[in-house]
RNA sequence: GCCGCUUUAGCUCAGUCGGUAGAGCACCGCAUUCGUAAUGCGGGGGUCGCGUGUUCGAGUCACGCAAGCGGCACCA
């Protein structure tokens, strides 16, 4: 007999080796039938798997959130099943749960479209309907292979041999169509419901590796209830409105064209919002003992040999020569720069060093260009020409730690400004392609674990951390900041990373205490990255609606009738004055009409000048968002406006 | 870069069987001076992404290229 301990803390005497459906039919007739898997001691398994010992047990019923994976797993199978059933030939790889949903990759030479969905959904919940039981059955290694090269199944029978040789090679027969699977799944496929749909096909590599096939993979979601996917739908539906390069083109923020792949045309408006996300940051990092620096655009491609990137990444990066064939140099290959530290190395080798100038940071709004694979362009999200908030500190390794932490510091407090609270610290170790002695490497990483450690203590359990290994820089081990924006998708924006290599390739060095030559560790950190991809990222966080210090156009000033033009002009005027950006609209246009206009265009402040408000010096205020009217005198409104203006970095208190 | 899809006016989109292009918004003009999310009327605007081919004839069919979109791979 063994002892089963449910999760209310009863606890019950069963035979060895009974199952968990066997115990929920013990305990009611409805439990039976509801139960779909269940947790024995913490891990999710069939509901058929016998129990070997005393252990926890929880029944897992279908509308218990551990049965949400469950759903997709198997509606993973079916959509696999479904596919094999109305294209024979198709071979079947691999089809895993994901965020809200599920893929199957398929092997099949022409490739599926959206038009054979309707189709696959069917089959899918035909195949439902039948509600066959899944049964899970094991097979030696050389049974398995055979089984999948009867079948013509190449792709599986490669899965068999990356299975680890302790594991078992477990099958899953739901109603006469097999697969193989590690598991769990639910008791049958009618469990899965009919919450799901097929969302896209797309192109994915064989083991995601891109010397492998291409795969058509299909993508679904699932979930418990249809009210959990009309959710779900309709989430996607909100995200797609706030998209960046849509609301980008509402607002008159900036725009790509066919001439410049991945590079941004900035408009005005999407410039004054630039602008201040720099001047903010200049600000900050003043206080913070920086030294803002500005390194050439164009340099040797010699400087890119000896720091390694031309190496390592040479394939995405722009060379210059001079066009004209008469140029003196026209032998030369400069490079456009896609790093800032090159730059900054020289900065610091220019004349002889002390360590009592370090630790030296020279922060840089510095624009840099890369050949990014046309693939993986994406709005301002990834492009071939931005501009980082970099900055390099030269330093001894006593004083790396605590230059760490300061970073730390900053780059905390800069998301917190802007409304973002949720962070993951991830810690990427060194990779294969890398230079520097493993020495070196062991002493970076063990301080930046260290320093790891102390951020998740001080931030008192609120900054999540993680390791990341083989993900560093080719020079040095990294942090890297994930930031969590306002309909919960991560971002990683700040990377601080620390450097034993370039330094020493470059010849940097300064005079120590002793009197003798000793070379810095240098820190990278970025805080926002790109500030194109962080506009990208605030643009969609704040779906628009910018914090009034942020906001290109921050008031705008309407009239009602032509009557009130000058007066509309004295106000825009002293808005003006008093430093906020706000323009004036004296058009002839019903008000109803520019209010629209203004509010989809998303300017934060309306203020409506009538004749009253002329008579009065006053002005009637409309929030973005609201319909409500505030009358004010024009001193009161421009106080008010100048204090909610202020950038948070220039707030008292 | 790879797989698939898309590209028609500034924007969103329609365009049948291959017969020489259309709407709404925006823009310009006129009228209207109006109190918080679209005033009315009129007008201008397109080498149908680029190139080649098939055809008497191509926005429409084929091929190539480019850019964009969804993924994959990549991201110093």
């Amino acid at each position: 007999m063994i002892t089963l301990t449910f999760p209310d803390g009863a606890k019950r005497e069963v035979e060895n080796g009974v199952s968990a459906a066997q115990v929920a039919a013990s305990i009611s007739k409805s439990l039976e039938k509801k139960a779909v898997a269940a947790v024995v001691n913490g891990k999710l398994v069939d509901l058929a798997d016998p129990i070997p010992s005393d252990a926890t047990l929880k029944i897992v019923t279908r509308d218990d959130a551990e049965a949400l994976e469950l759903i997709r797993h198997d509606a993973a199978h079916v959509l696999a099943e479904a596919v094999q059933e109305l294209f024979p030939g198709t071979q079947v790889t691999i089809g895993p749960v994901i965020e809200n949903g599920f893929y199957y990759d398929f092997f099949r030479n022409e490739p599926f479209t959206p038009a054979d969905f309707p189709a696959i959904e069917k089959k899918m919940r035909e195949i439902i309907a039948r509600d066959k039981p899944f049964t899970k059955s094991t097979k030696t290694r050389e049974q398995a292979k055979d089984f999948f090269r009867a079948k013509g199944e190449m792709f599986k029978v490669e899965l068999v041999d990356a299975i680890p040789g302790n594991e078992d090679i477990k099958f899953y027969d739901q109603g006469g169509w097999i697969d193989l699977c590690r598991g769990p799944h639910m008791n049958s496929t009618g469990k899965i419901g009919g919450a799901f749909k097929l969302m896209k096909v797309a192109g994915a590599y064989w083991r995601g590796d891109s010397k492998n096939p291409m795969l058509t993979r299909i993508y679904g979601t699932a979930w418990a209830t249809d009210k959990d996917l009309q959710a779900y739908v309709t989430a996607l539906e909100e995200a797609e409105k706030r998209d960046h390069r849509k609301l980008g083109r509402e607002m008159d923020l900036f725009h790509f064209q066919e001439e410049g792949p991945g590079v941004v045309f900035w408009h005005p408006k999407g410039w004054a919002m630039f602008q201040q996300l720099i001047q903010y940051m200049r600000r900050r990092l003043n206080r913070l003992g920086y030294d803002e620096v500005n390194a050439p655009q164009l340099l040797d491609k010699s400087l890119w040999e000896t720091s390694g990137h031309w190496g390592w990444y040479k394939e995405a990066m722009f060379g210059a020569t001079p066009a004209g064939e008469e140029a003196e140099d026209g032998e030369r290959t400069y490079a456009i720069k896609p790093m800032n530290c090159p730059g900054h190395v020289q900065i610091f080798k220019h004349g002889l060093r002390s360590y009592r100038e370090l630790p030296m940071r020279l922060a840089e709004f510095g624009a840099v260009h890369r050949y990014e694979p046309s693939g993986a362009l994406h709005g301002l999200m990834r492009v071939r020409g931005f501009t980082q908030d970099d900055a390099h500190i030269f330093c001894t390794e006593e004083q790396m730690r605590d230059e760490c932490l300061k970073i730390n510091d900053l780059i905390l407090s800069t998301y917190r400004d802007f409304g973002f609270e949720q962070i993951v610290v991830k810690l990427s170790t060194r990779p294969e392609k890398r230079v520097g002695s493993d020495a070196a490497w062991d002493r970076a990483e063990k301080i930046m674990g260290e320093v790891l450690e102390q951020i998740a203590a001080e931030s008192g359990g609120k900054i999540k951390t993680a390791i990341n290994p083989g993900e560093g820089a080719f020079y040095g081990p990294k942090f890297e900041y994930v930031l969590r924006d306002a309909i919960g998708r991560d971002w990683q924006c700040g990377t601080t990373q620390v450097d034993f290599n370039l330094p020493e390739r470059f010849g940097a060095f300064y005079i120590g205490e002793d009197g003798n030559k000793h070379v810095p560790v240098m820190i990278h950190r970025a805080i926002c990255g790109s500030m194109e991809r962080f506009l990208g990222i605030l643009i969609e966080h704040f779906a628009g609606h910018f914090p009034l210090w942020l906001a290109p156009v921050q008031v705008m000033v309407c009239t009602i009738t032509s009557e009130a033009d000058a007066y509309a002009a004295e106000v825009r005027d002293a808005l003006k004055k008093a430093g906020l950006r706000a323009d004036a609209d004296l058009r002839n246009e019903k008000i109803n009409y520019k209010v629209r206009e203004h509010s989809v265009t998303k300017v934060p402040v309306i203020l409506v000048v009538g004749k009253r408000e002329m008579e009065e010096k006053a002005i009637n205020m409309r929030r973005l968002g609201s319909q409500e009217q505030k009358a004010m005198s024009l001193a009161e409104a421009v106080a008010a406006l100048v204090q909610e203006g202020t950038p948070p970095d220039l707030r008292n208190g």
